[in-house]
DNA sequence: ATAATTTGACCGGA
DNA sequence: TCCGGTCAAATTAT
């Protein structure tokens, strides 16, 4: 059920996103050969890339206003993190920071932290409440937030909720949101991501494990995540596997999860830690070109929980901002999930991530 | 018993 | 110094 809109448009779509593989192959080649010091030729390369697939973007953006319903995508971020620090905030008590911390490790904590969190990606959706539903608050975009902070913003009416990813302390995932009540209108709120979610979401593996099987015995790319599959990988297939059980049980069998399927890209630099088997999975669904449905919205199907509605037009699309390279992502695209934001999202990640292990023989092909 | 939320304190940046 | 963001103890929910 989508479709027509890729009809019309086709060959200019098609332009773009060529000059897109074109300029990150340049870009790749760029960053093989050059060291972070002519790195204004790469990020220039990297404007042009991300204007490409804007106006790809564009394009599919004004055909199709609102294609498919898929929800999820809501929150997929478009950037790899920085290494997350996993402190080890051991679940049960967390004792007092400066109780557990050595003095040495004080170069962690917070200053290290407001660093990182600068340099996150954040980008902003608007999103309705859509009365009758049922659905309180805008806070069901397809993964498991936390909330653990609230704040009265100086002239703003509502109060900001601050949430964090569920998986925080087990997954290491840094994605945050805000959430802000719109002033003018409370039925709308403003969410505010912040870091890509490198976390896997138990129902997404509930949802796609089936086909992310599948495609893994025929993406040869995957072989990456089968050799280094050591004890770490399996730790984590471990955690995968308690996430699904847990999820499964609070979902009754009524609801399937209302959260779903992550784009946990992830940056190369913490390939190494144990979310390093999530990055290589996701990336390899996510670039290779295998925007299967079920990798693209799988939640979908028979849930009403994603009452909120992306609204559309209320911002303008992407625009750049920040210093740090942040983006702020007007999700323009009402409810829309498509795989083409993805595509953005997945293109982000580059700006953040020189290694990142492009393979362009398989990007967009 | 465990997980999530609330809420005041704390911290860093502007 | 003020403000936004985060922490973590206390509280509430599951």
């Amino acid at each position: 059920m989508e479709i027509s809109c890729m009809d019309w448009e086709r060959k200019p779509l098609i332009n773009e996103l060529t000059q897109g593989k074109l300029l990150v192959n340049q870009l790749r080649f760029h960053l093989n050969n050059s060291s972070s010091s002519s790195s204004s030729n790469g990020e220039m390369i990297i404007e042009q890339i991300l204007a490409s697939f804007n106006k790809a973007l564009m394009m599919l953006t004004n055909c199709g206003n609102t294609r498919d319903s898929s929800p999820l995508r809501a929150s997929t971020p478009p950037l790899p993190l920085p290494p997350p620090p996993l402190v080890p905030m051991s679940g049960m008590s967390e004792s007092p920071r400066s109780a557990i911390e050595s003095p040495g490790s004080d170069d962690y904590d917070r200053r290290d932290m407001f660093k990182k969190r600068k340099t996150l990606p954040r980008w902003t959706e608007q999103v309705r409440v859509c009365s009758g539903t049922g659905l309180e608050g805008p806070l069901e975009d397809g993964y498991s937030w936390r909330k653990y902070g609230q704040k009265d913003i100086l002239g703003a009416k509502y109060p900001r909720g601050y949430y964090r990813c569920t998986h925080r302390n087990v997954q290491g995932c840094l994605a945050t949101k805000q959430v802000q009540r719109s002033d003018e209108d409370p039925s709308v709120f403003d969410v505010t991501y912040r870091g890509r979610h490198t976390c896997v979401q138990a129902s997404h593996i509930i949802s796609t494990s089936q086909s992310a099987n599948d495609k893994a015995e025929v993406q040869g790319n995957h072989n990456k995540q089968e050799q280094e599959k050591p004890k770490q990988a399996q730790e984590i297939l471990l955690n995968f596997k308690t996430g699904l059980k847990v999820k499964t049980e609070d979902l009754d069998g009524t609801e399937f999860t209302p959260s779903s399927f992550s784009f946990p890209s992830t940056p190369i630099e913490y390939t190494k830690t144990e979310n390093h088997i999530f990055s290589s999975l996701s990336l390899d669904n996510n670039f290779m070109g295998s925007f299967s449905p079920s990798f693209v919205s799988p939640t979908t199907s028979g849930s009403n929980y994603f009452s909120p509605c992306r609204m559309n037009n209320i911002a303008p699309n992407f625009q750049t901002c920040d210093s740090d390279h942040a983006e702020i992502i007007s999700a323009a695209t009402s409810c829309t999930n498509s795989p083409i934001l993805d595509i953005h999202f997945s293109l982000d990640s580059l700006e953040f991530d020189p290694n990142f292990p492009f393979d362009s023989s398989g990007f967009f092909n």
